[in-house]
RNA sequence: UGGGAUGUCGCCAAGGGGUAAGGCACCAGACUUUGACUCUGGCAUUCGUAGGUUCAAAUCCUGCCAUCCCAG
């Protein structure tokens, strides 16, 4: 008897050749396509929004149909705003800078949805993510391993994970090439061949994210100071949500040359400006830690850090501490290192594990300790 | 009121007779399943103002206006 696979499906076209994959795989292949909010709930009126519109389910329900499997729309709207969006809008309001794409995939596709597969007796569920999944006999552990292309490799996202999710999970597309993607679905036929790749948040209308928090929040955000770092005063700022760690636009101050945003402190409302060497750090700390490669850190270990989704990874070492924490001090100090994303630790092409930024250390070598860089 | 200095894009700023550099800011694209960064492109028919000299003036001359500094 062939395995079932529920195959989370966008409407886009990674998803869908996903679906067809694993019925070219032998697989018993349902689709489901997740509806996280309605539009107008949240203020969008541009109804050729790329996430969840009515346009997209209807792609995968065509896709589904001309492939002959059936389909499915799960209302995870209430789960979605609760963990998703309130986070994100509570991580910006305390000075952080949150990948929503991450908790989406952590509490969404691989947490409630999994659960839902398991009460409708499905074996595995699978996405059109970039990444392979493999089983490491020696170590009796599941193994994140990077795509085949690594353009488009999307382990950091996925670097949440557990064991349990990865022993449930098929990633049809870790080993194609977007392109090979992209022809295979224009010869099998699908609708969407051709559809843009999606970008941005998608529960946020035309990139203004800011505007999105001050929607739920029903407040608007309180200006403050733009201080330099001695802490004079240099102008006044719209709201400290409006600013990330390495940002240079929409300052609206001009000085000599470029200024960047170097810190920012919820407390005091205020918005560190700084050159571009101010932005440099020589570490930080992550909390939050999920393991895969490894069942826990015992010793320091020499790695690969990411730490946003479009970066060269960065060689460094990282050191368990107390509560889960982990340090990582890097061979060369890294850029705007920001509290709220996300750190993924490579060994290779595996996946040793990742956590969440909580703030950058600048590591003084002379007297070998750690200490925070402003408080 | 004397004396001095300065007025070139939203900000800073080159240019000192030959037909308006550059940086910042801003805008638009590209890149991108987060926010950013980065990259590419756009951005003064005009140089406080009114005249004059000249083939030609932001650049020289004159008046006026404005701002700043020093005196009293």
């Amino acid at each position: 008897m062939s395995k079932k696979a529920m195959v989370a499906m966008s409407g886009g076209v990674d998803s869908s050749v996903a679906a067809s994959i694993l019925l070219d795989q032998g697989f018993e292949v349902c689709g489901v396509t997740l509806k996280l909010f309605s539009n107008s709930d949240i203020d969008i009126t541009d109804s050729s929004r790329t996430c969840c519109s009515l346009e997209d389910v209807e792609d995968a329900r065509r896709v589904a149909y001309k492939l002959g499997f059936e389909h499915y729309v799960f209302n995870f709207g209430t789960h979605f705003q609760n963990t998703v969006m309130e986070r994100f809008v509570c991580e910006y309001l305390d000075g952080r800078t949150p990948n929503p794409c991450i908790d989406c995939n952590r509490f969404i596709k691989f947490g409630k949805l999994i659960d839902r597969a398991d009460l409708m007796g499905q074996d595995y569920i699978a996405t059109g993510h970039y990444a392979r999944i493999k089983y490491n006999t020696e170590t009796g552990r599941y193994e994140l391993l990077k795509a085949k292309d690594r353009s488009k490799d999307q382990t950091y996202v996925l670097y949440s994970l557990t064991q349990s999710e990865l022993s449930r999970t098929l990633l049809p597309l870790g080993d194609m090439l977007k392109s090979e993607v992209r022809e295979y679905a224009q010869h099998h036929g699908l609708v969407n061949a051709e559809k843009p790749d999606s970008q941005d948040i998608c529960f946020v209308s035309d990139g203004d994210y800011a505007r999105f928090i001050e929607f739920t929040t029903g407040k608007k955000s309180e200006p403050g100071d733009f201080v330099d770092t001695e802490g004079n005063v240099l102008g006044r700022h719209k709201g400290i949500i409006h600013y990330t760690i390495g940002q240079r636009r929409g300052i609206g101050i001009s000085f000599n040359g470029r200024k960047y945003v170097v810190d920012k402190d919820a407390k005091t409302n205020t918005v560190v400006l700084g050159d571009e060497t101010d932005l440099y750090k020589n570490g930080f700390i992550a909390d939050n830690v999920n393991w895969i490669s490894i069942e826990q850190l015992n010793e320091p270990m020499a790695v690969a850090v990411k730490t946003r989704y479009s970066q060269i990874e960065a060689p460094a070492t990282i050191y368990s501490g107390k509560n889960g924490i982990v340090s990582v001090v890097f061979d060369e100090p890294q850029r705007a290192v920001t509290p709220g994303q996300a750190a993924v630790f490579y060994d290779g092409d595996k996946v040793v594990g990742g956590g969440t930024i909580l703030k950058s250390t600048d590591f003084d070598f002379t007297r070998r300790i750690a200490t925070p860089t402003r408080k």
